[in-house]
DNA sequence: CTCGCTTATTCCTAACAGGAACATTAGTCT
DNA sequence: AGACTAATGTTCCTGTTAGGAATAAGCGAG
């Protein structure tokens, strides 16, 4: 024990801990579609480069049935993630906010372009909304307490909500702006 | 031009944009009362090679009073700066949320420790309201439109209004496990 | 049967975090 | 004044991570 292994390992020992075995481009898939809302999804390189070393700890095993190779959790693994949930420190939430770190530079630019910057996050808020609510319908039917999909749509809805809410900050802002108040 | 340096450059020069001219020391200070609620902090060691790259690039000047040395953008800084403002394609914000992740594994644990674990965010989340509810008094005074702290007080208000509602989702998800909803 | 897409994996480079180590200056206590 | 401590200021090293290019096998449609 005493491992040390950063966040993202048990992101992904996290997503094997859902049962179904997992290539390495299957998890990416899954961390594209869901990890991404509220962790990173890791690049594809990154992906492989942590299997092999889950691999070497013996925290997941390969399961070899086909040319690709699929792994799943070991017991060693379940335990190093029960271990992680229950003994880690947890951070606060670390955001990169382009959109904002633009808005604080909004003296420089001229106040068309400011306008423009928000109006075009409302737009991309928008679309990321609608993919988040897609994965949220696609969990509908497990999502209740003792089901499998209990945890992941809690943070769905977390993860909806915080869009919602998003999206009327950035409507107050140009009306402040606009009327300079 | 066409110098494609990442964005934590731009997020340098855009703290010196203020006027003052500021040490590597100084700049990690700045970076870690405002920047770091919309956009990452760079460790210290990042700050400095940032310096010199971006000296390297002719964006800023050293300004040689005393034994510290200090910086201030040049022109060609101000240029860039104007030009990836205007012209550089903005991503969506990327969000590494701990309590996010964990919660996600929530089925792995128990409902004790997932209760704590939101607690615990709730506290987290007060504290770091209130220092970013500072930053935005100390703001207060220069935050009139045409003023020079104008959009970082829109941008800081952002944040808390952010924070609070970040607040109330906890509030609601504890709630929703208590009572399986 | 071949063209192009999806699946699957590897490699290389640069960005970035974190902390240790190190000096210098400034303030405080006695 | 001397000593101790905290804040300022900078550098270096190591490991983590992002991102994209390169590669190859399988699979479906024409």
């Amino acid at each position: 024990m005493g491992q040390e292994l950063p966040v993202t390992s048990f992101a992904l020992l996290g997503l094997l801990s859902f049962g179904e075995p997992l290539t390495g481009y299957e998890l990416k898939q899954r961390a594209d579609k869901t990890l991404r809302f509220y962790w990173v999804s890791p690049a594809m390189s990154q992906v492989y480069t942590e299997l092999d070393r889950l691999n070497g700890h013996g925290l997941i095993r390969p399961v070899g049935d086909g040319r690709a190779t699929a792994y799943s959790l070991t017991d060693a693994g379940r335990t190093a993630l029960d271990t992680w949930l229950s003994t880690t420190p947890i951070g606060f939430p670390v955001l990169k906010h382009p959109v904002a770190l633009r808005l604080l530079l909004g003296a420089l630019m001229d106040p068309e372009s400011v306008r423009r910057l928000l109006l075009d996050h409302l737009d991309a808020l928008e679309e990321e909304h609608a993919a988040l609510e897609e994965v949220r319908t696609s969990l509908q039917g497990a999502d209740a307490p003792d089901q499998l999909f209990r945890y992941p749509s809690l943070v769905a809805d977390w993860g909806l909500s915080y869009f919602e809410h998003e999206k009327t900050i950035i409507e107050d802002l140009l009306r402040r702006i606009e009327d300079g108040s």
